[in-house]
DNA sequence: CATTTTAGGAAACTCGGCGTTCTCTAACGA
DNA sequence: TCGTTAGAGAACGCCGAGTTTCCTAAAATG
């Protein structure tokens, strides 16, 4: 019995509440450094300074601990913007999702999909974590846009609510590098502002479709503008914050 | 299969291309059977009958594994359809997309994200691959649409050639189910379709339409230059070490 | 056809993480 | 104060990644 010289066990340890936000801490961070992939349990346990069997007895397993994690730092959808336009709207509700993204949840995003075949269950209740959320949102602006009377209330269809978080996601998964801003400014103005503004396809339609006469759709600011104009207002490039 | 394990070595042994081909083939199926999450080395070896030597002498790691079995089953963009509408192009063009997904190749895309960070040079491989050929063969097909003045060119800016995919990988992804069909046509539609054509803006609202000032949208930059991404060089898949 | 060269098969091996279980003890509650 | 709960830490068996060794089948060469 030769006592080790830090054998000690007299770390003052920590119980309930104060060891469960440790660890999903240390879960946060091992997942900001390493990624999901090479996020393992026994990392997790020793940056938090904490038992494995810490963890097994409150997660069954990590995917159930990195989604438990990732859910306590995702805004809450309850708080929307209301600048009193669309576009405004759009604009913060994007910014937001893209600073999500690019985050930790956005790292764990990523690798819990994969795990999706093996625990359908955990795919659904991603599902509803992050694209519920997205989706309602996105209603409540459109909403207030058709109430404002800026847009018509039937181009507030279906998968059109999608279109803005599916594009984000979509440059975030296939991307390393966090969502430019200049992209969701992109986004808003070439296919969010249009869209909305116009009325559904329909096959079956009267007067033939591509027939109608064209009038331009409003074209907001220019986008990704590079010209050195110096009148551009850049104002949304330095509200990064929020 | 008919040859005992005890009958040491007698086996006929597939040698190049044959063998490369097995493997390739078992590691398909083991994705379609079990998930990126779930496939091994040793899954693959076993039912390849191959050995772990072997597989180890052609691929670094499971994911280049796995990313070389995928990309045998792409559907090869050339073949991009032509309908003499854009409508019908368009529908055509969601529909392989949709049926690739729905296979083994969607399994392997959810679970390649979640390596993204460990690997970043592999999501750039798998950026190259899946992106850039959605977004090129929607690039053809608008660009087919313009000269027959179906569109105006102004309606093809850059971020509306990725909303079609973007809004299928975004149900995959999110959605254990296969795509339906009927959302794919519901995109089209009342997405992609109003998009392209940038309809007029109808003040339908009582009291006070909007009469912002119309400038058109203007064509930034040729689309078909965008984002060839240089890392074209398909290096890695001609892994032969050794 | 005989011989050399190349490359695959099987199995053993190391390594590291998973998930479990055990002992010991700090923290808490009555 | 004393029992009860629960966390720390270590050890365990297991499995798959990735490597290596030995042997031999298949191709290349004459």
């Amino acid at each position: 019995m030769s006592a080790e010289s830090t054998d000690h066990r007299k770390r003052p340890r920590r119980r309930g509440e104060a060891l469960v936000n440790a660890i999903l801490e240390a879960t946060i961070e091992e997942l900001a450094e390493h990624g999901y992939a090479a996020l393992t349990m026994e990392g997790v346990a020793e940056r938090a300074r904490a038992s494995k069997a810490s963890l097994y007895r409150r997660w069954t397993s990590r995917s159930t601990l990195v989604m438990d994690a990732v859910y306590h730092l995702l805004p809450h959808p309850s708080d929307i913007p209301d600048t009193g336009e669309l576009r405004g709207d759009l604009l913060l509700l994007l910014r937001r999702t893209a600073r999500t993204l690019s985050g930790p949840a956005g790292e764990a995003l990523r690798g819990l999909l994969g795990e999706a075949l093996p625990y359908p269950e955990h795919a659904a209740e991603i599902r509803s974590r992050s694209q519920g959320m997205g989706r309602q949102m996105m209603a409540e602006v459109t909403r207030r846009a058709v109430a404002r009377g800026e847009i018509p209330a039937e181009a507030v269809a279906g998968a059109r609510l999608d279109v803005g978080q599916a594009l984000l996601r979509n440059h975030f998964l296939f991307r390393l590098e966090p969502i430019p801003d200049s992209l969701v400014v992109e986004i808003v103005d070439t296919v969010l502002v249009p869209l909305f503004h116009t009325p559904p396809y329909e096959p079956s339609g009267p007067g033939g479709a591509p027939e109608q006469e064209r009038e331009p759709v409003r074209a907001p600011e220019p986008w990704w503008d590079r010209e050195p104009e110096p009148g551009q207002d850049r104002e949304w490039e330095r509200s990064r914050e929020r």
